[in-house]
DNA sequence: AAGGTCTCCAACCGCGCGCAG
DNA sequence: ACTGCGCGCGGTTGGAGACCT
């Protein structure tokens, strides 16, 4: 018996999403929290499949998205981790509080991947192009990650570094111009050095892991307090934050308005 | 100015995994 | 053990805008 699709494809609608659709899925989760995905659509008033929800909700409406470029920093991180963990763009992901997998792969697809062929870096090993045509080639990218005996370790400021035993240096030796830009940026970010290395879960990564706490004795309004932490309410003005009953987010608002604005112009 | 090409990214598709019955 | 369901992941596509000729 061959897998039943994943929902209806009679009466589903496809494509881009309108500011109506996503006001719906925003409405719904913010009441109901984050359930049974394949309910949503029925729940929520979408014509649309449960995938295309979750879809639409963790790479785009999701509380803690950041928005805009990867930073150096960032950047820098999605090649230590892609050399480690490959393909893995979900655990990539994961390091990097604020960013979808989503985001990351088509960064690496359209940016990083052609920063590397240019620096002569195998995307796929990150191995020099050169020193790979003379030796024989092997298989995954797995193969060609760092031995754990070879990388060497520094404690700096209370953050481990590490680097592999065939660099001929120190990262701050190695590195020269940006390449050291890049190095002292993710160096000087104590939080993004720890996500790197420590095995565990950026604390944004777990603020919404589960239904947001509707019943939040502070506000007094049965939302969840996201003022300190959901920069992305403020891009809400694409389809109106006062829609969800947001007032009080006036102040905020102002300040997003800026803020996308200097944004739209480049700024 | 117009047409062609390139770039970027949101969204889709299909598969694999885990879980429940 | 088997089957079906739901979710999440990674690869791919398509369209809009930017850039080039």
């Amino acid at each position: 018996m061959g897998r039943q699709p994943c929902c209806d494809k009679l009466g589903v609608k496809k494509g881009p999403w309108t500011a109506e659709e996503d006001k719906k899925l925003i409405n719904f989760i913010l009441t109901n929290g984050q359930c049974c995905w394949r309910a949503v659509p029925k729940l929520a008033g979408l014509r649309r499949c449960g995938k295309s929800c979750r879809l639409r909700w963790t790479n785009y409406l999701r509380p803690d998205l950041k928005r805009g470029l990867l930073t150096q920093a960032e950047e820098q991180l999605v090649i230590d981790l892609h050399a480690r963990l490959g393909n893995r763009w979900s655990k990539i992901a994961a390091r990097l509080p604020g960013r979808t997998d989503n985001e990351i792969k088509n960064h690496w697809n359209t940016h990083i991947k052609k920063k590397l062929l240019k620096m002569g870096i195998d995307p796929v090993t990150h191995e020099p192009l050169n020193k790979q045509l003379s030796s024989h080639d092997s298989s995954s990218p797995a193969d060609h990650l760092p031995q754990v005996d070879n990388i060497h370790q520094v404690k700096e400021n209370g953050v481990t570094l590490n680097w592999e035993e065939n660099s001929t240096s120190s990262p701050a030796e190695n590195s020269s111009g940006e390449e050291s830009l890049l190095m002292n940026s993710i160096c000087s970010d104590v939080y993004l050095m720890n996500s790197m290395w420590l095995d565990e879960t950026p604390l944004m990564d777990t603020l919404w892991d589960s239904t947001p706490k509707l019943e939040n004795e502070n506000n007094g309004m049965g939302l969840p307090m996201w003022e300190d932490n959901c920069p992305w309410l403020l891009d809400c003005q694409d389809f109106g934050i006062h829609d969800f009953g947001f007032n009080c987010f006036s102040q905020i608002e102002s300040n997003a308005l800026q803020t996308t604005d200097m944004d739209r112009k480049g700024l």
